[in-house]
DNA sequence: GTTCTGACA
DNA sequence: TGTCAGGA
């Protein structure tokens, strides 16, 4: 498929799909007009890139972490080299950092919201 | 109409 | 990331 296609798949606006490229994040083919041509299994990885990318990793941590170059892989980081895996490490601890701020802030919503409305329900559905 | 590369905000 | 240019 084409680059329209796929951005409209995975709502991913064409313009990143090629950045990701650039990173060395996807490797497309090319069809004999020029244009890119994406594999079916892509539309996966994509999905998977912008997980990844919305838990703050960077590009180039991604690139390492994606081993599985063109296999319909779900997180599998089999041959995660002692390199990677202490990038991994640093990346966990970011994360928990990440989680607990983003836990103050909602904390620090939930009671504004409280006072002004006095109508949410902290701890229900979904928590 | 769709995509491409490169560049700038 | 968004958007524009200038082509194919």
């Amino acid at each position: 498929m084409r680059i329209g296609e796929l951005a409209r798949r995975t709502g991913t606006p064409a313009r990143l799909l090629r950045y990701y490229e650039e990173q060395g994040l996807l490797t497309p083919g090319r069809l004999a007009n020029g244009y890119r041509d994406y594999g079916e299994h892509l539309v996966g990885r994509v999905q998977q890139i912008r997980g990844l990318l919305d838990a703050g990793l960077p590009t180039r941590v991604i690139k390492d972490v994606l081993p599985c170059l063109d296999t319909p892989c779900a997180i599998t980081i089999s041959d995660a080299g002692p390199e990677v895996v202490d990038l991994l490490r640093q990346e966990r601890d970011r994360m928990d950092a990440r989680i607990a701020c983003l836990a103050r802030n909602r904390d620090a919503i939930d009671a504004y919201l409280a006072r002004v409305t006095g109508d949410n329900l902290p701890g229900g559905p979904g928590r």
